[in-house]
DNA sequence: GTTTTTACCATGCACTCGCATGAGAAAATG
DNA sequence: CATTTTCTCATGCGAGTGCATGGTAAAAAC
């Protein structure tokens, strides 16, 4: 048979478009002509990966998920403890770079997106359960380590802390948080629930 | 002079067409013509009272703002204590019933919306500073009136707290806690700011 | 009455949209 | 070679987009 195609790459590809255009322009100006331009293709080819607008956006949104699962994953391996782990895990999700910040900003842009579209709510808390069962798992951890006071519900301590990363993500991209300003936000936050003082790291 | 038509009424009228279209539809299927037919009234009408599309969203933005201060304003005045003014105030701001839900889901896309539109960001900062001098004063009065500790930063408590309410919303409005889960967050919450335990409302 | 000012409407224009179609290029198989 | 299968492209279609224009009703001013 002929040309030999690798089409999780060049789904891939088009999905990576998808998230420069929705980065510069917003949500809006993503047309699948806009996006054939940005991927270096033509209309045709991207429709013949992506039957139609809705999956184009869809599969956007999910490669995301992965991208931000895959950083939490690869950042919190390597931290001593588990209270480590958590503040590391929660400042990885905060625009506190660039690259964190093109995520924050994309993923902001399908958060709105999702309020009106069934199937991206859908993808939207699949990924929030795994986060938060993966910030449970960590409180539960440091609270066996003796750094967070054992009586905390985790799953409510969990929810709370996401929550509030959330939220300085909003107010971070509209308004004018520093990075500085906002991990004193979270250290702040974080120094509520610990037992002891926080670590420096 | 002809015909005395109220151009503020009209615009009130023309924005909560976009407010329906917006909450029902999201941000993207917001058209002159739809709006016009929202508004039950001609395309040219409504090009008579807003000139642009940019403009038209400005103004369905700005008097977001109004009408979530007009809200604020009107609860707060009621409460007995400054800390049950804060409390008051913060759950005004979350999805707790069909009103504020259609007013958070409107503001999502709106916040989403200003991250790639520099007017409505500033408006949206605008409305952002208010609320959070707001809630930064009545964390000063109720450390005055010894309900909350009076070691802490009202500034950076203020920034806190209402970081965790925009992250309820979001999290509220794609997943779904109850109200009462909700609810539940906020006091705890809450209670972690407060000297002693809160006063049931 | 006529004039003047305000409010409104229908329509046109150039453009973009998502999607469908059919033709053709490219490469492995027979 | 020809055939078959995979991939790519250009183009067309109907619909919708923001905005501009010219005309028209209507009511106050004269």
């Amino acid at each position: 048979m002929p040309k030999i195609v690798d089409h999780d790459a060049r789904r891939r590809h088009i999905a990576d478009a998808v998230h420069r255009i929705v980065h510069d322009k917003g949500m809006e100006s993503v047309s699948l002509r806009e996006v054939a331009a940005e991927a270096g293709m033509s209309m045709g080819a991207v429709q013949y990966y992506v039957t139609t607008k809705e999956q184009m956006l869809l599969l956007a949104l999910e490669r995301i998920g992965m991208w931000i699962g895959e950083r939490v994953a690869a950042v919190t391996a390597r931290q001593p403890t588990p209270l480590d782990v958590l503040r590391t895990t929660v400042l990885e999700l905060l625009p506190l770079d660039e690259e964190r910040r093109f995520l924050n900003r994309v993923g902001l842009a399908f958060q709105a997106s999702s309020v009106v579209n069934e199937n991206q709510a859908a993808a939207m808390r699949l990924g929030y359960a795994h986060l938060l069962a993966f910030l449970t798992e960590q409180i539960r951890a440091a609270q066996a380590a003796g750094q967070l006071a054992a009586g905390l519900d985790a799953g409510k301590e969990a929810s709370i802390l996401y929550a509030f990363a959330q939220g300085v993500v909003n107010a971070a991209l509209v308004g004018h948080y520093t990075p500085q300003e906002v991990t004193a936000l979270l250290d702040e936050h974080l120094g509520r629930m610990s037992a002891g003082p926080l670590p420096m790291i």
